[in-house]
DNA sequence: TCTTGATTTGAGAGCGCTCTCAAGTAGAGT
DNA sequence: ACTCTACTTGAGAGCGCTCTCAAATCAAGA
């Protein structure tokens, strides 16, 4: 059945005494072939099992359906994070309901930067971009635009407004967080947050207006910075003790797991001494104790959908939209002290907030 | 400086006044090359920021220089363990300091693994793989071998002994736990084990053979298995719990977090009334609380070598052994008991015992 | 000066595919 | 029967690079 000796176009056509030209009709799916030959030419390419070579096609017609996905150095957290393998997750979908091919690039130096661009760009192998990174002082985006290759970005922007980018909302989200804690009547609500990208701008910023949309005054001294690891989550949350706070929106989980670690060394008790709310709801804010209320963002959509646009970009059709901001929903569970009053702690009990 | 125009080879020549082939030279580094005339075309490069057309120097030259790496649809574990995103860390620095570039082959389903074989097969993109799949029923490896397609696996294979591999020590492993557990004196140690894949497979070999080699009798009612997910390790414990077992070792650590929320729902302390032992040394490991001892495994190192090793293979010079099993380690910390007499529990203190 | 052999360059034939263009073949309309 | 407009096919020119081969150049030995 199959044969193993790597086949041409040429050779499949002699096989089916036609010319290369038909068979790469038959192979593409072209229109006007007339019923019979497209069969025997299908019955050769199924009995030799022919499969047309895609470095040939990529550069004859100047289209390689790869895209790439760059993880840049900032990203030290994919080891901890499970942001990271949802998102390319969600990519992986989308790339191979598209019949494209995915390729990494791990930026894990400075110098290494330097070096993925240039084996990305102008040397044909990539016909669009997946950029994940939203640290601010990125040299990516700058050169891509340059060059002119299609990409998309997960996250914010500083650039242009122009750039495609998918997002979560993340301003939406630490509103709800924030202004839940507000409801439940805490007074001093900390926030653990991140200055090095967008995303925790804009945490930031939903924590600011939940707060002024009550009436209320965001107290400089009740907000604490970490870089999104378990370790700056506990020596956060160390530095604000002192401060008594009685509830802290924690930008990120996996932060909130340190800080509830420095909580329960301080012999504090989440949520009754003081209440914490986390974001992301990664596996950890299940598997803490207690279970983390918290931020629920689509990461595995934002792959997918990252990679319809691409492909719509790259297929010359502009996306109607340049941003694609996906709601993302509260996830109420033991740590904010919302179900204290509740029946009991089943395992799975939770309840959800839609946003938008 | 930079021109934006995509030149090639041809255009570049004629700038310097030479012909194609002796740009191509210089770009490759060849010898045999007038001084003047190689700093003359370089020079030109330079200056129009040519870059070579990977798709035509890969049609032409017969090698692509991109290696895949796949992860089959069976880890669904990709978004919960920390394994994969290692893994894939160190295979990345491989790839990148070898100058490859790397494709990703997720199958998220049993309908794409058949799309996945036919677009990495025969299309010429891919010059070798690196394979992570051990699960038993793979469907991969029989493929790749009847394609002579180069490969690397990672983890231990039911197929040939030719297979080139690279693994850790799992059976070393899970007996060096097991081993630490009965020198503690515990009688009743059981298991959370896995049947799903080699290393599975292997973790119980190492459990056994612990026992034989100090005169004990595995008993049966002691051995559960899981899946690798924090649920079924909590759902193995709940069924271990009735048996009594004053000792357990879980084969993964993210079992080993469910287990040990079973344990807690029970009253049971750890390790005062239980002894737990993990392995991997993941994150969650240290996030525990207790923290967890478990063994450590070099996974970056193992994809490194992977690549290292499948490099050698690409290369034509065959590496000197089919098979690379990288020593792993014991990291001893609260959860087993060992160190319950000594001074306090300072949150980094750890022991470690060598393998090998 | 003439060989000999090494070094340095260019010409040209592919790699396997896409895609345009023109030639050939039918079917419909008059 | 004859034109006109589809539809169907093949020829051939690339895509940008590698690599072999032979021509050209040059240094050194006889």
């Amino acid at each position: 059945m199959e044969i193993m000796k790597k086949l041409t176009l040429e050779e499949v056509g002699k096989l089916a005494g036609v010319s290369r030209a038909t068979v790469s009709r038959v192979v593409n799916g072209y229109p006007h072939i007339r019923p019979e030959i497209r069969e025997r030419v299908q019955r050769v390419i199924d009995e030799t099992g022919y499969r047309p070579n895609l470095l040939a096609r990529s550069l004859a017609s100047d289209r390689s359906n790869i895209i790439g996905l760059v993880i840049p150095s900032g990203a030290q957290a994919v080891f901890t994070d499970p942001y990271f393998p949802c998102l390319t997750q969600g990519i992986s979908r989308g790339v191979n309901s598209n019949n494209l091919t995915l390729a990494l690039f791990m930026v894990h130096s400075a110098k290494e930067e330097e070096r993925t661009i240039l084996s990305i760009l102008g040397t044909g192998l990539i016909d669009g971009l997946i950029v994940t990174s939203d640290n601010k002082g990125d040299v990516f985006i700058p050169e891509l635009l340059k060059h002119e290759m299609p990409f998309v970005q997960i996250g914010r922007s500083l650039y242009s407004d122009k750039i495609y980018r998918v997002d979560t909302d993340n301003i939406a989200g630490s509103y709800m967080a924030t202004q839940h804690l507000i409801s439940l009547g805490y007074q001093r609500i900390a926030t653990i947050a991140t200055n090095r990208n967008c995303s925790g701008d804009d945490r930031f910023t939903g924590y600011c207006s939940a707060f002024a949309d009550h009436g209320k005054v965001v107290d400089r001294k009740l907000v604490v910075y970490g870089d999104y690891t378990v370790d700056s989550g506990y020596h956060a949350m160390k530095q604000l003790i002192p401060q008594r706070p009685d509830a802290v929106f924690i930008t990120s989980d996996t932060m909130a797991l340190g800080g509830m670690r420095a909580l329960q060394e301080a012999n504090l008790r989440v949520p009754d001494d003081i209440a914490v709310v986390g974001y992301d709801d990664l596996p950890p804010a299940v598997q803490a104790n207690p279970q983390l209320t918290t931020v629920r963002q689509p990461i595995e959509q934002t792959g997918f959908l990252a990679v319809s646009m691409l492909v719509k970009i790259l297929s010359g059709d502009d996306p109607p939209s340049h941003q694609i901001v996906l709601p993302v929903e509260l996830v109420v569970r033991a740590s904010c002290g919302a179900t204290r009053l509740k029946s009991t702690s089943h395992p799975i009990q939770e309840d959800t907030y839609q946003a938008n």
